[in-house]
DNA sequence: TTGCTCCTCACGTCACGTGAGGTGGC
DNA sequence: TTGCTCCTCACGTCACGTGAGGTGGC
């Protein structure tokens, strides 16, 4: 079979067909009188055959070696393409990974693409000090996109406080990147989007920072509420009351529920569910209920703790009489 | 600063920057008396430009055009790139699992690996008879492991019956290959891999079937139940009764639970089981687990139908009467 | 004689690495 | 004078595509 023939029947051009030839990795066995190639059915055997090894990733030269020395065997090799398959996998993923940041910037041309480039290889950095540099150095403020998917994983508290700051001033589109985290299955990452949000403005930061209030992770509720009540949204108040009882960040807890019970209706409400709470036996919860008292407006803690004075249980009674001196020493 | 100078603080090499420099992709601004290369920090900050856009897969034409052309705007070409990046993660991802189950049948020489190479190809092809020819082609057996994974994707029927058959061909590590199906989110995947189990001796077999008795999907469950049956396993007994109450196979199920009724004391199981469905009123269920007791060992058959001649219900009494009449007739 | 197929030789691609052979400045 | 750095020119890499210029067989 002739040349042409071949190359249409196997897909593979005669430019390689030659090709392959002179590097002998598929010498046809003939040659007709005028001196053109001639192929026996072996031969094109033999071409199906490297294009086979060829769908696998190795060289013209691999190849030939494979064929011709039995000595050759696969395993090695194998082995060495799948590693640099996966390498390359990883890279391009990578790779990816900014582009689509880039993209998501909107740039307007190159400049705008390379200050992008090189603020995400800042973040990328392992130092510490570089991630920060990276973050403060841009002269405009640095696309908030970019700072929010940063921010979602920065585990260092001084970084994640400067992009939180960089975030705040970026404004726009900061919550879009942070609602992103917050549909993340790993509860750190979730945090780390609440306690950013805490520091945006806007109704869409409420909404996110109220949907957290549910969250399967302890920690995240409890930042939600502390930045909702921090916004005087009153419905962090069972979450707060929780906290108090609880213990983590009870005294800052019970700041925000005092100052929530401004209004006179919520003043109620609140003081209701912590003389539920009250109920009770276990006297360290007992104790900070009994402190978050204090923190209700005047007349109303004056009274609450007034009551406590005389309390069967000797420690809240003692703590209640203090504080009621205390209060009665402010005026 | 001289070109050595750059080359170490840039991590670009004195070769590229040459190269650069005869691209006019970086031209040094000045040159000492003795002809030496002299880069100016602008010169030096385009180079960080230039390896910023690098980082992106740019081709060093491409960020010649983008340092010197204002109107060339990044919005096409960064759309561009990613889709060809997208491209060449999905050529090797397909790569790495064509090479994963090359690895994976432990191919002794390159001869082997061809082999292997052209079986997945053709299993991968668009045309049923393709894969077919590529199933039925091999003269030696295909490796199991490949079969495996295959029958677990193949949805044409005569296709995924030449795959079964070359699986319990080929033995050994076919279970193995099934049981990562059985792993699936896909339900299909799983029914797929209970069915070619079903062909598969062995107790790893049994095993993973009697697994499948609870698995979410109920046709899953049905022929997890229909393999067990077949093979003698009374653990199938539960999910075949409620085959013949719930209809789809019931013909199938009666009659495998017949068989498994040979042994007297699960006759007795079997018989109160059906009896405790038969107080049900929907009068389908109730004519399906008549005709499930006419598949019962000749005795138990025959006196339980009786009963039923008799039965309230007239379509009940008329089934049963029919179905005394013609099991006296077989002797 | 006219297309068509085939031949060999050779250049271009892309981002470099690696010399060879030579020179400038401490 | 001796290293060191720099210079230009040029070849090699890898798997091809694309001619140019020429020839064989229907």
């Amino acid at each position: 079979m002739l040349i042409g023939e071949v190359a249409r029947r196997s897909g593979v051009s005669a430019r390689m067909l030659r090709h392959y030839d002179t590097l002998g990795l598929v010498r046809p066995t003939g040659r007709t009188v005028g001196g053109y190639r001639e192929y026996t059915p072996d031969d094109i055997r033999r071409i199906f055959h490297v294009e086979g090894l060829r769908s696998l990733g190795l060289s013209l030269r691999q190849i030939a070696r494979a064929l011709d020395e039995p000595r050759f065997t696969p395993a090695a090799l194998v082995g060495d393409l799948i590693a640099q398959t996966e390498e390359r996998l990883r890279r391009d993923r990578e790779l990816l990974e900014r582009l689509r940041a880039v993209d998501a910037t909107g740039p307007a041309d190159w400049q705008d693409v390379a200050r992008v480039v090189e603020l995400l290889r800042g973040l990328g950095s392992h130092s510490a000090q570089r991630r920060q540099q990276a973050i403060l150095a841009p002269a405009e403020s640095a696309p908030a996109r970019v700072l929010a998917e940063a921010v979602l994983t920065e585990s260092d508290p001084y970084v994640a406080g400067a992009l939180r700051w960089a975030l705040a001033r970026a404004g726009g589109e900061g919550v879009a990147g942070l609602a992103a985290g917050m549909a993340s299955d790993d509860a750190d990452v979730r945090r780390r989007a609440v306690i950013a949000l805490a520091a945006l403005p806007g109704d869409d930061a409420d909404a996110l920072l109220g949907a957290a209030l549910t969250d399967p992770d302890a920690a995240t509720r409890r930042q939600a509420a502390l930045a909702l009540g921090a916004r005087g949204e009153t419905r962090a108040v069972p979450t707060l009351v929780s906290m108090v009882v609880d213990g983590p960040n009870d005294v800052d807890a019970a700041e925000l529920l005092g100052a929530l019970a401004a209004d006179p209706a919520w003043a109620d409400r609140i003081m209701a569910a912590l003389r539920t709470e009250l109920r009770t036996t276990d006297p360290a919860v007992r104790l900070r209920l009994v402190q978050a008292f204090a923190e209700m407006p005047g007349t109303v803690a004056l009274t609450a703790l007034q009551q406590l004075t005389t309390d069967a249980d000797r420690p809240v009674a003692l703590l209640a009489t203090t504080l009621v001196a205390a209060l009665r020493q402010q005026p």
